[in-house]
DNA sequence: GCAATATATCTGTTATTTCATATATATGGT
DNA sequence: ACCATATATATGAAATAACAGATATATTGC
């Protein structure tokens, strides 16, 4: 994993609200990103390829939803920098817990929020 | 310490490059970075500006020199960002610390590289 | 004046967003 | 089973915005 485009993948707003979703509540699928972040599909859709394309995320499709999930084998210190980053920015995740939260119809599936 | 802004310091090669060696070496000034990079002194002076206009530098000057260093004061979660990213890319690292030693005329000051 | 560093401007490149559309899966009716 | 339709997600193409690099020039301290 190299270290610049590691940290070229969380230097969007997008995308760092989205992978530091995904590593607080496991796992989320699209419509729940979209949602919580009240930005449209394609916006998010394309930032999680972009993840996924990095090695930074898997997904899994259950049928017509598509679940994103931090992939297991990244290295110890990315994955100790994004833990710290989720840990320490509360505040910057507040507003999309929020929306996460309110969403009514959330894709069935156990879920840790709320 | 927006973490986007934070991220966005880390993401270019040059930032990161001298800021993990200042990380490493404590203190280091804008020729030695120059020489440790190989780039131009222009490239550096503007990269270390920006990394110094978003809090993560402090600069003194000393004669001639201007000394970079970390800013004491980030929040705790940044500054284990940088040293984990610091600790684990010893490799991406390797070359820009080989020319650091092998330079020539560093300026005087306690140093621990070497 | 010289050496070290900083900044301004211009230029080219890369990233991001948007819109339209394509794909995949599920559902209901016949 | 077949077909039409709806929902969730992905992607292609074009427009826009953000960034980084080079060169020239300015500043600061000796």
């Amino acid at each position: 994993m190299n270290p610049v485009q590691f940290f070229k993948c969380l230097a969007d707003e997008t995308r760092l609200r989205s992978l530091l979703l995904i590593a607080r509540e496991a796992e989320l699928c699209v419509c729940e990103l979209t949602a919580a972040l009240g930005e449209s599909q394609p916006k998010i859709s394309r930032h999680l390829a972009q993840l996924r394309q990095c090695g930074l995320l898997l997904d899994r499709r259950q049928g017509l939803w598509v679940f994103y999930r931090l992939n297991p084998s990244l290295p110890d210190w990315a994955r100790t920098v994004i833990d710290e980053a989720t840990r320490a920015n509360g505040d910057f995740l507040a507003d999309s817990l929020n929306n996460l939260c309110r969403m009514g119809d959330r894709p069935e599936r156990a879920k840790s929020c709320c």
